[in-house]
Parts: C-alpha cells; sequence; structure tokens
DNA sequence: GTCCATGCAAACCTTTTGCACTATA
DNA sequence: TATAGTGCAAAAGGTTTGCATGGAC
C-alpha cells in the first residue's frame, strides 16, 4: 500500500485551520482531506470522488470541490493543471515540498523532480524586472523511459522549415 | 502602435503551411492569423473575436477556435493557460524564440522574460530520470513593479503555523 | 438555537460538434 | 465540381451556485 506514512497529523492539521476560520469539521471534510493525503499521486475530482465511494463514503461533487477549495486554501493541497481539460490535487507537506513536474506525452505519468535553479531564475527577476515572486510552475513534457524504450516518438506535425522567417 | 514588424513573413508561414496540408487558404483564416500575429500581447478568444470585429471581421467562435487550432499544430502559435479559465494565444517566431512568464497576481500582467537555467534542468532530467523533454512551461507568479510600488501585498491565507508537521 | 455544510439539480463558461450552406482549389 | 470551411445553435465537460434540508458547535 502506499500509505506508509500516517495521515494523521495532516488531519489534525487541516482541522486546526476549520477552527482558525471558525469552520465547522464535518465528516465530509474529514474524508475528502484523508484520501487526498493518503495518496502520493495527483487526483482528479473523479478519482477523489470514487476512492470516497471505495471507503463507504458517497459524498456529492460539490462538496468534494469546495473542500478541495477550502484544502487549497490552507495551502496543506496544492492544485494542477496539466492541460488535460480538468484539474489534479496532490497534497503537499510530505516528501519534497517544493517539486516540479516530468510530464509524459505518451502515458501521462507524471514524475517529481526538484530544479534547484529556479532560485536562481527567482531571484534575478527580482532584481532585473522588480517582479516579486510568490510561487512558481515548471512542468515539462515529454517522453519518460519506459514510453521511450517502448518505441514511443514525439510526433512533429509543424512547419517543414519553420525558421526561415527573417 | 504596436505593429512596428510587418505580418506578412507570418501570413505566408501559415500559408504555406496550410498548403503543405492540403488544407484550403480562406478569408477568415488569414484574418485570424493576422489579428494573432499582429499582437504582442497574449490573446483570449474573446478579445480576437473583438479585434477581428474592430476590423469589420464577423468570425464566428467556432472557426477562431478551429483557426487556433492550425496556427497551435502548426506551431506558429503557442496556446497558454494561466489559470483564467480560459486560454491565451501567442504568437511565436517573432522576438525571443523561448520565453518563460511571469504572471502578476494583483493586475495579470504578463511579463516575458527568459531562463538560461532550463537548459541544465532539461539535460539533467534525461540523465536522472531518462526522460526525453519535448518542450517546458515555466511560470512565476508574484507581483509586478508596479503593483508593489501600489503598495499591493500578497495576501497569506494559509495555516499560521505549517511547518511543524513531522 | 444559530450558523454553516451538504446534496441535488440547475446554471455557468469555455470549448467542441453536428449540420445545412458556402467557398476554395 | 469535389472537397473542405463556415456559421449557427446545440452539446459537452468541468466547475460553480441556489436552495431546501440537515449537522456542527
Amino acid at each position: 500500500m502506499t500509505e506508509t506514512v500516517s495521515v494523521r497529523p495532516f488531519i489534525r492539521l487541516f482541522g486546526r485551520y476549520l477552527r482558525e476560520q471558525g469552520l465547522p469539521v464535518t465528516h465530509q471534510r474529514e474524508a475528502i482531506a484523508e484520501v487526498v493525503f493518503a495518496s502520493e499521486e495527483h487526483l482528479s475530482v473523479d478519482e477523489i470522488e470514487q476512492r470516497l465511494r471505495d471507503r463507504g463514503d458517497r459524498i456529492g461533487k460539490a462538496t468534494i470541490y469546495r473542500t478541495l477549495d477550502l484544502l487549497v486554501r490552507s495551502r496543506l493541497v496544492e492544485e494542477h493543471d496539466f492541460g488535460e481539460g480538468f484539474k489534479r490535487y496532490e497534497h503537499r507537506l510530505s516528501r519534497q515540498p517544493v517539486h516540479e513536474h516530468l510530464i509524459c506525452l505518451e502515458c501521462g505519468k507524471v514524475i517529481e523532480f526538484q530544479a534547484g535553479e529556479i532560485a536562481a531564475v527567482e531571484a534575478r527577476v527580482q532584481v532585473v524586472h522588480g517582479f516579486l515572486p510568490a510561487r512558481h510552475r515548471l512542468e515539462v513534457y515529454g517522453l519518460c523511459r519506459e514510453c521511450r524504450a517502448a518505441g514511443a516518438e514525439l510526433p512533429y506535425q509543424g512547419l517543414t522549415c519553420p525558421i526561415d522567417t527573417v
């Protein structure tokens, strides 16, 4: 199983956040938080709904969306959009707190990695553009090792010679 | 005016792409391409429709979407999603061919900049993860110089002390 | 007892699609 | 003249909202 680490501390943190905000701690909110914290994947709303159902919880999509909004506000969960037409959610505070994503264009797999170089980039834009960075997003799209080994290729469909423009 | 550079060469490239694909070059397709190539901004579909109307062209949204798809396929235009709930489109091949984006959380302004560090990142993931990079996306969200000067601040709404989890 | 959450369904918004008609090559 | 494009409206798909009911504190 993926649940090597107990999700309890995270649930407790979420409860604390709710109390700080003067909001009730409900069974639904805890159940949704448990599912998200217990997974090491980047879950879609449909996947969350399915896992809740597998646990025996029937919770409406509206509640899931509303609770995810709270989880994101609390900074315990991060929202991602990998261009699939829907969002995915990932708990933070578990393993590497800041990480980037590799997304395979063939199988859709998401690999996490760290890019320390981004710190230098953020420092530079602050000096050069007077821009104060708050958060960032780096995604590299391409082919994962397995898909490459299986012979997958990146289709090029653009102009035959797109460079001779100037 | 922003149209310092003629858009003609780009229109011609798009025509060439269409011919390569055996597709007709229509007035609508040229008009849409002209609007996108003539702008230095990241346009939404609504903005494109408005600019077409300003020129005297009444073109349906469906055609705009279909043509943008062709422009993206031809690699002359890039599609972006800055998390606003809709997409934006930007012509390539004009100024800096590869650039990243700074997005101001206060005013929504988009600033382009270059991050040479990404090349090293892509080289590393290839070695470490066996991942073949095709394209990437780096966006830094924060406050632009003007909004900072105007006193804008980043609201922190998360847990009061989110770090004591382990 | 007061407030807020929940669930359902309807609404919303962007994007896609079906189809009759029109234009390109 | 054949093939593909256009416009309109309807559909699709993910997300949000209104409202009556139910639960937290």
